[in-house]
DNA sequence: AATCCTCCTTAACGCCGTTAAGTGCTGTCG
DNA sequence: CGACAGCACTTAACGGCGTTAAGGAGGATT
């Protein structure tokens, strides 16, 4: 009797066969896994058990653990997109505000989103349709291509440094790591008023600390590019 | 014959016992290990290779890798701030440009300096000077305390940001990762012209992107805050 | 001299990413 | 119908990782 036969008894009476793995499917799972595990826990063996299968399968359709994360981030970015479609009647302001509060929002609904985003790279063309659509908004605003492109980047730099940020100091679902107790801080920081002053307003409402760094943001494109 | 003596003989013929390490030794010779090998290559073992010991050792003084991270980041910005001195006479645009590229070039110093850092706490209160010193020129600039600390967050996540993204495209001492040859880039993003066109616009002269950006940043602190 | 404390060693555990080699199944071609 | 090719996966193993347990050398203290 073959392992294969013996298997297909353990689960069950049927003898049809799992369909085949692909890298869409893998990249699901594994992401769904994520919020469970944490990018630490997220190894090749969990995300093959998850999907009834052997660690060794996955190098079938990923060369290495890289290649899936970078599927992971590109699937993060497609279902980005395809939650928040773009309306062409924008101001440029409101096109970089909605992105990067989209942005945002998408990283924290991942555990380790942002680290996850920012160490991968796109396989595909997925988001060429969404950045060919802010850059014409943009130039058609009046900023020419390079200054566009500037002010993206600049945007989503904030965006990403300021998520990697938060996810280390509030991990979704994990326990928020030690040194942030505030009264202690206030001791140890006695002899610097203002430093000590300033605790209370460096852990608190990330959404207000964000929407205030956005708005500066993009009052700094409008101001240096001359475009209100 | 104790195996100590054994060691002793083998190294030469002094009997003098190697002194004790302690945490900064420790980080010292981790951070330079760092540039050698990366992130990915700073294993305990290879960190008590280079201090002719064995690994264990290492959690006498430190209760895990993560603590040991923690001390480098602090020296880090010990170093940091060792080597720029701050003048009082700043303008608040001044002194936030300084800071910020400041810290860009001590992240730039060290591979995966921007990973390392971003994912560590401080351990002890030597940052706290300059934080004291950078909210004074704010506030005496006329900032409350709570826009100074906005002020001052939001340059900073857009600066770690952009080093995390800098670092990941052009490791220090690494090969540069697959996936950025323009031509090919170009020819994929044949329907989409503003994207395409982007292209060489995106990872070319990341000191002029990173000081574009900045000045929007800066630009938008002034706007925002109505001081200038 | 006995005891304690400091700082380090040896040995081992369980897990990791990854590779090599092999195996059953499916479809094609002679 | 049977040989054969290839796909998609398995089993087995490798070296290395962070971490823990137990113990030991040597100076300081009693």
């Amino acid at each position: 009797m073959s392992l294969t036969a013996l298997r297909c008894q353990a689960v069950g009476v049927s003898t049809e066969r799992r369909a085949p793995l692909d890298r869409k499917r893998v990249a699901d799972t594994a992401l769904r896994l994520l919020n469970e595990v944490g990018l630490e826990g997220l190894t090749l063996r969990a995300i093959a058990r998850e999907l009834d299968v052997k660690a060794p399968a996955l190098y079938w359709h990923f060369k290495d653990k890289q290649a899936l994360l970078d599927e992971m981030a590109t699937e993060m970015s497609r279902r980005m997109l395809a939650g928040a479609a773009l309306d062409p009647a924008d101001t440029w302001q409101e096109r970089l505000l909605k992105t990067n509060r989209g942005l945002r929002t998408a990283l924290l609904g991942y555990r380790d989103g942002a680290k996850v985003f920012s160490g991968s790279r796109f396989t595909g063309t997925d988001h060429a349709p969404a950045l060919e659509a802010n850059l014409r908004l943009l130039t058609a605003a009046g900023f020419t291509l390079a200054q566009a492109v500037d002010a993206g980047r600049t945007a989503t730099m904030y965006t990403l440094g300021f998520v990697t940020e938060e996810q280390g100091v509030r991990p979704l679902g994990g326990e928020p790591r030690e040194g942030f107790e505030l009264e202690e801080r206030a001791r140890r920081l006695a002899d610097f008023p203002l430093a000590a002053e300033a605790g209370k307003l460096l852990f608190d409402d990330y959404d207000r600390q964000f929407e205030e760094g956005l708005a500066v943001v993009v009052a700094g494109i409008g101001a240096r590019y001359g475009i209100s």
